[in-house]
DNA sequence: CTTGATATGTTATATCATAACGTTTAATTA
DNA sequence: TAATTAAACGTTATGATATAACATATCAAG
């Protein structure tokens, strides 16, 4: 049994499991894992849900560090760059890895209602250069490097309240 | 043999065809195509690739039409509303929609040498709530309602110059 | 321990988007 | 068709997201 953002689970593992990943991979790859990229990536697995650049800010802020925006931007791309967040495109906002280590295309789901966002392995023969676009792609030469893939919906919780589409 | 952003096609054939099919599809749900919504959709059709709302509002200025903001955000607003244009997350930009009138969830292949962008079907079972994600979200119980598909690589023309990954 | 590379602090500004409100135009219906 | 209501537009102001540029500090390699 899995556990995702959706599922209760042990999140104090989740988030010691994540911390310490990043660090091997970091020690691994001779990265600075720096106080202030550490404190972001804190921030984000605090919870499953994707921050927008200002609200880390502002969780910095009430924590005594009146940073800049340029230094959660900086931490940010630096957690992006190696796989340990995610940008959510149409959020315009960070949540942090939970597939830490492996190489992978991420696909996300993402509740309208509790803001939740679960991140998710894609169905076999999905991953972006092969199936997905149906050949399409190979039809027309079109050679694909990266994908954004981005499902909204309801999570179960939120299933249950039955709020219409908008 | 289709006709697709990347491949030579009669492109004002192209535009014309979705503008027709705009204008039917307001006629039949009493829309107003009015004067800017169409002309901004004239301006996205102008060529295969993304624009932002700020682009076109340059481009009315230079046609004389000094419009502000919101007058751009409106008109997509409508646009993307009605099907008749797509929003691309990831670059925070517009772009004609080129299937006009099937209901569908659009994915779009992006060179990152040249700008272009392509929508494309996706291969059958990918459909949202369908597989793609592999019964991943089926199987956490969560409901997908919209998907954001937006791949990013090398069209076949840039493909001729080897430009890196990054 | 010096040198070069990497990271951080800070100011300023660029880019994308919307709230709010008054005016105009279009659609509805008495 | 005139009165009434709804929709769209023009405009000002501002909010939200993101980056350029440069000075300072810290780290890492020779």
């Amino acid at each position: 049994m899995p556990h995702t953002t959706f599922d209760p689970h042990d999140h104090s593992a989740c988030i010691q499991q994540a911390l310490q990943a990043a660090q091997a991979h970091c020690a691994e790859h001779k990265l600075q894992f720096t106080k202030i990229r550490r404190r972001v990536l804190e921030i984000l697995l605090a919870q499953h849900h994707a921050m927008g650049a200002y609200d880390i800010l502002e969780q910095l802020a009430a924590e005594g560090q009146n940073a800049q925006p340029p230094v959660a931007y900086r931490a940010l791309d630096f957690l992006v760059s190696n796989g340990f967040a995610h940008k959510i495109q149409q959020l315009n906002a960070y949540i942090a890895c939970t597939h830490p280590g492996a190489e992978h295309t991420p696909a996300f789901l993402i509740c309208r209602t509790c803001k939740g966002v679960a991140e998710t392995c894609l169905a076999t023969g999905n991953h972006p250069p092969a199936g997905m676009f149906g050949g399409a792609a190979r039809d027309m030469g079109f050679r694909i490097e990266t994908a954004v893939i981005e499902a909204s919906g309801l999570c179960p919780a939120c299933q249950q309240q039955d709020i219409p589409c908008a």
